[in-house]
RNA sequence: GCCACUUUAGCUCAGCUGGUAGAGCAACUGAUUUGUAAUCAGUAGGUCGUUGGUUCGAUUCCGACAAGUGGCUCCA
């Protein structure tokens, strides 16, 4: 016998070799039918798989993450069953669970998938699924691993193989279908009732893209139709706050191809919202002790060998205009203009911090597959400033930039985003990142240490580093789930040094600064984009092209409403008229559909009583009031920057 | 840049297997003078992304290019 303990605490005894699953039974028959997997000592098994030993065991449920990515892991390889029962001779990559579904890489030879042929595999993967299978869990030798897939010349399998020792390589039998490597779990296969496969796609193996490209499917799978179908409307209802379908609806930005791609032109109404943001951000930045520049949208070739961009950037640099036989770029990034501007003048420890803010524009070639709408594109304003300070004053400064950061969430009400601790990786150093191990340590620690002491809660990834330096990246996700670095405070340790910048200490010595860049707002474009998704196009009233609209009840009225109107935007309140030969319910459908904030309902009764009826978007009518008590709350709402 | 797909009126979309195009909304005109999410009628609007080819004939079939979309790679 052994001892089973569980999470409550409880303990049992059972057989040896015995399930998961057989226990679950010898609890209930109801909670055996939604166990997908296991949690055993802490890693996940098979449900079917014998234990034994004494162990703590979860028995995990679509309601446990890991039951999830269980459930989806095994539909890949339901998946990868239907694929090869289609197409003989296919070679499986991998196909792990994502957050919400799975995919499986895969070398198809010459043949291409289409959306039917996806139809048809999804038929097949529910033939299968009913099908029950029996799986048996095998485990072999490496040896006889690597000469199975020899034999089958399956060169991806044997690439996986290569990393897994004896007792770490398992076979599953089903069918026609052999094989996997250790993790799988066919136990979940009978649970896949509502099959759905989204998309086909390139990915290249090991996603290196010099090598080859694989055929990608995506799918998503759950226990059942009912749940499909809300995810599906889900899909929809992100779909609709798309910030490009926004975009377009609110005319906020234009995209031409006469001028060319990832080439925003800002429409008046996107112009309000940035001209806000800038407003913000300079008042913001006056107030912490910044000084504000202004720098050319090029510079000569020399400076990006000088701040050591190019060897590092050139791929993304717009190519160069040669004049007089110099050649000139196209500034991808503001700080070599502002290490310039430092350097313009000799400077004592006594002018340090120093602090140099630009909504500088610049222009990166991004490769044409990564444009997207506003979040990706190749021209873009950046809330950029670069920090010269001295190592004693590095923690101070680098808090008080997250500090702004948290100021300007707040005021957003941007709550969903992850704070990411971007480091480098010693295998680049020299390739994708300056050579100079010691400081690479000791700035990372800086920063981590400042993440600490703040405890502000973080995740650390390797390989994410500027050329420069360590940096902290806010990251955020668009309507449709692509993550996007949002704001981003970098240490730079290395272009200090290559531009000579000195300050004078107080020891009479020349001493380099340490420099901080960050863009709290990143830049306009993606920032603009993400707002759009994050209100879903209802800004609040600072931010709203058009605060107000005044809808008079027929023309009649029109006169009076005009006056409101001017009364408004002497108040400096964003103000219009609809003067359309309308009935009024069309004029509120219309209006609401544009999301103005305030709509200001005027006919007979208020003309007498000199007041408005006012209407806020998304709630219906508020009530009247008189013009200059409506003008008052709305100033101090805009004022107070109010989300609501 | 790579893989796949898409491109028809300002917008959203029809247009079966090749015989030069249609709807709704928006726009414009007129009627109506309206009380909290779509009043009615009429008018105008398209070398069917661009460009080669096949064909008596191409929006429709094939190729190239461009832009966009979903991914990969990359990034604020």
């Amino acid at each position: 016998m052994i001892k089973i303990h569980f999470p409550d605490g409880a303990e049992r005894e059972y057989a040896e070799g015995v399930s998961a699953m057989d226990i679950a039974k010898s609890i209930s028959e109801g909670l055996a039918r939604k166990v997908l997997a296991a949690s055993v000592n802490g890693v996940v098994w098979d449900a079917s798989r014998p234990i034994n030993s004494d162990v703590s065991l979860k028995l995990l449920t679509w309601d446990d993450t890991d039951g999830k990515s269980t459930f989806w892991h095994s539909s890949a390889h339901l998946m990868a069953e239907a694929v090869e029962s289609m197409f003989p001779g296919v070679k499986f990559w991998v196909g792990p669970a994502l957050d919400k579904g799975f995919y499986y890489d895969m070398d198809l030879g010459d043949k291409k998938l289409t959306e039917d042929d996806l139809l048809q595999l999804e038929k097949k993967m529910n033939e299968l699924s009913k099908q029950q299978n029996v799986y048996v869990r095998k485990e072999i030798s490496k040896n006889e691993a690597v000469s199975y897939f020899q034999e089958k010349g399956d060169q991806y399998k044997l690439d996986l193989l290569q990393n897994l020792a004896d007792g770490e390589i398992t076979f599953l039998h089903s069918g026609k279908f052999h094989g996997s490597l250790p993790w799988s779990t066919y136990s979940t296969y009978r649970f896949n009732k509502a099959i759905k496969l989204t998309s086909i796609s390139g990915a290249y193996w090991k996603g290196d893209e010099k090598n080859k490209m694989l055929t990608r499917v995506y799918g998503v799978t759950f226990p059942s139709n009912k749940e499909l179908e809300e995810y599906l409307v889900m899909l929809e209802e992100a779909k609709k706050r798309d910030h490009r379908k926004l975009g377009k609806e609110l005319s906020i930005f234009t995209m031409d191809d006469d001028v060319g791609p990832g080439l925003p032109l800002w429409l008046p109404n996107g112009t309000i919202i940035i001209e806000e943001l800038e407003k913000l951000a300079k008042e913001t930045e006056q107030a912490a002790g910044y000084k504000r520049v202004v720098t050319p949208h090029i510079a000569k070739e020399s400076m990006y060998l000088t701040s050591g961009h190019l060897p590092y950037y050139a791929d993304s640099m717009y190519p160069p205009m040669e004049l007089d036989g110099t050649k000139y770029y196209l500034k991808a990034m503001n700080c070599p203009h502002h290490h310039k501007i430092f350097a313009a003048e000799p400077k004592s420890y006594k002018d340090l911090p120093l602090r140099l803010a630009e909504y500088g524009t610049c222009y990166r070639y991004e490769q044409s597959g990564e444009l997207f709408g506003l979040m990706r594109v190749r021209c873009l304003h950046m809330n950029d400033a670069h920090i010269y300070c001295t190592k004693e004053q590095f923690y101070q400064e680098f808090k008080a930039v997250n500090d702004m950061y948290l100021k300007y969430f707040k005021i957003f009400g941007i709550d969903k985003y992850v704070m990411r601790l971007s480091l480098h990786d010693p295998a680049k150093l020299g390739k994708k990142y300056v050579d100079e191990p010691e400081l690479w340590k000791e700035t990372e620690a800086l920063v981590r240490d400042v993440l600490i002491r703040t405890n502000t809660p973080f995740v650390e990834v390797q390989d994410e580093a500027a050329f420069y330096g360590p940096k902290i990246d806010v990251q955020i996700w668009s309507a449709i789930g692509r993550e996007f670095t949002l704001a981003t405070n970098q240490v730079d340790f290395a272009q200090g040094r290559r531009f000579k910048l000195e300050y004078t200490n107080q020891e009479n010595k020349p001493d380099t600064p340490l420099i901080i860049h960050r863009a709290p707002l990143g830049t306009h474009e993606r920032f603009i984009g993400f707002l759009l998704e994050h209100y879903a196009g209802k800004f609040p009233l600072w931010l709203a092209p058009i605060q107000v609209k005044v809808l008079p009840i027929s023309d009649k009225f029109l006169p009076y409403a005009q006056t409101i109107s001017q009364e408004l935007k002497n108040a400096d309140i964003r103000a219009e008229v609809d003067d359309r030969n309308e009935k009024i319910g069309k004029k509120i459908r219309d209006t609401e559909l544009l999301r103005v904030p305030y709509m200001l309902v005027v006919g007979e009764k208020e003309m007498n009583e000199g007041k408005v009826a006012i209407r806020r978007q998304g709630k219906g009518d508020t009530g009247t009031a008189t013009i200059a008590d409506f003008v008052s709350s709305a100033k101090s709402e805009i004022k107070e920057r109010r989300a609501e």
